[in-house]
DNA sequence: TCGGGCAGGATTGCGCACAATCCAGTGCGC
DNA sequence: GCGCACTGGATTGTGCGCAATCCTGCCCGA
């Protein structure tokens, strides 16, 4: 099989071959490529490629592309190909909007509940980004950092908020790869356990607090004050699928 | 044309046939019945009759029925055709649950804001409701009261959380025509101008506070303790329609 | 009369091939 | 040399017809 333009991974042979069946596990392969960034922002994702990729039809592949464009983590220009969507400095600013409202929710039904497993949870999944971190694991250790939040939103047992984080966190993959500025992550990784701490001492409105705070200032660690990050441009990105 | 089952309003003539010509139309369409209850919980949508209702192609009709299933909206068990969604009372509380973040976030922006034209905007959709209710057409007075939550999240700047709100309010609907109990929607008109009130005096906090409280009354005088309202069960509802 | 199995109807899935749309690149004229 | 127009390539849209799946209803046997 021709390898195609926009391969998930380096080259695919029958045994990399990203496995999926139908629309539902292209998509589900697609979302993760996008969360740990191996699709980045203005990544061109045509039909036959995908098809060449996943080994499937068309149908499947049109269906997972559209539910990927109506997740917002993808544009979909008419007659052109799809495009891992790429959120301007506005869009970026509303999803962390966006997030310090869902998330201070979710934070809150956590901390008032406080259940010492739930809090264990968190811990275990702190303890394992930290792990990843030190065994320089770190595009796995950012994926587990946004796992937190979604799992924080799942331990909350609401399913429409759990929902919504897990699309916000993807979307913030997005922003990120735009707007990064290394030296604004260093100081989260504390305000995860400080979190832990305030939901196993059940202070359900400062944990809230604590989480709207750490959202904002790791918006504030972007540069969303300037253009996107060079090299991301999607004509640059075209050229080197090319 | 042969009317198909799952007609959307009455008999549909080339007069009063739904307009709509690609997949958002169609969509647009069926969501929109969906909120003002035309199309009720359980309602058998199939390609065929869509294909009639609409006259346009299968294709377009399948990627707006899955659209309403990724949103939600509607079901499709494989090969049985599409069914608007029933939630049960769990999914009830997770939805009230949901506004409750979500209204909270939307509402206190609106009210940090306290922009008097922002207050004019929501005072109008009241009034026009009140006169709605007055001359008797109480579906477009409903309408319009998930109107105002829309409204509010409009106005609060911030398109993630409208589009989230947009949504859940077409949820309520289906959840307000299972769980209904006709007294129990009384006193919700009052809280919408008593918080346009606090928004014009910038109290956020206390804003976000009724909004919350206003959520948890309609969940309240709603019957999620026992089985959906008799005569919207699929079986009967599929009967119905045969 | 009741239960089990099978067949057919209802419905969506999907491959194929052609249609439609968009725009980049090239050629020509000024 | 530059600007405009056109064409062809890239890509998705879509109709058609058949395949696949699911379940209800009917028939037959005990």
């Amino acid at each position: 099989m021709r390898q195609g333009a926009g391969r998930l991974v380096g080259v695919v042979t029958p045994a990399t071959r990203p496995k999926a069946e139908d629309a539902e596990g292209v998509h589900a392969h697609l979302f993760q490529a996008i969360v740990d960034q191996r699709l980045p922002p203005g990544a061109k994702l045509t039909e036959q490629s995908l098809v060449e990729t996943f080994d499937i039809g068309r149908r499947a592949i049109g269906d997972a592309l559209r539910r990927l464009v109506w997740e917002r983590l993808a544009v979909a220009p008419p007659n052109r190909g799809v495009f891992v969507a790429a959120p301007d400095a506005e869009e970026a600013r509303a999803i962390f909007a966006a997030r310090r409202a869902i998330e201070a929710g979710t934070t809150e039904a956590v901390a008032r509940r406080g259940d010492p497993k739930q809090a264990d949870a968190l811990a275990a999944n702190l303890a394992e980004e930290a792990r990843l971190r030190k065994a320089g694991r770190v595009r796995e250790a950012i994926g587990l950092s946004g796992g937190f939040h979604t799992l924080v939103a799942r331990l909350s047992g609401n399913p429409i908020l759990e929902e919504q984080v897990r699309l916000l966190v993807a979307r913030t993959s997005l922003v990120v790869a735009l707007y990064e500025d290394r030296n604004g992550l260093a100081c989260w990784h504390d305000d995860h356990a400080e979190l832990v701490a305030l939901i196993r001492a059940r202070r359900h409105r400062a944990a809230a607090g604590l989480m709207q705070r750490h959202l904002s200032e790791l918006e504030l660690g972007l540069r969303l004050d300037r253009p996107p990050t060079e090299g991301l441009d999607i004509r640059l990105m075209l050229a080197r699928q090319g």
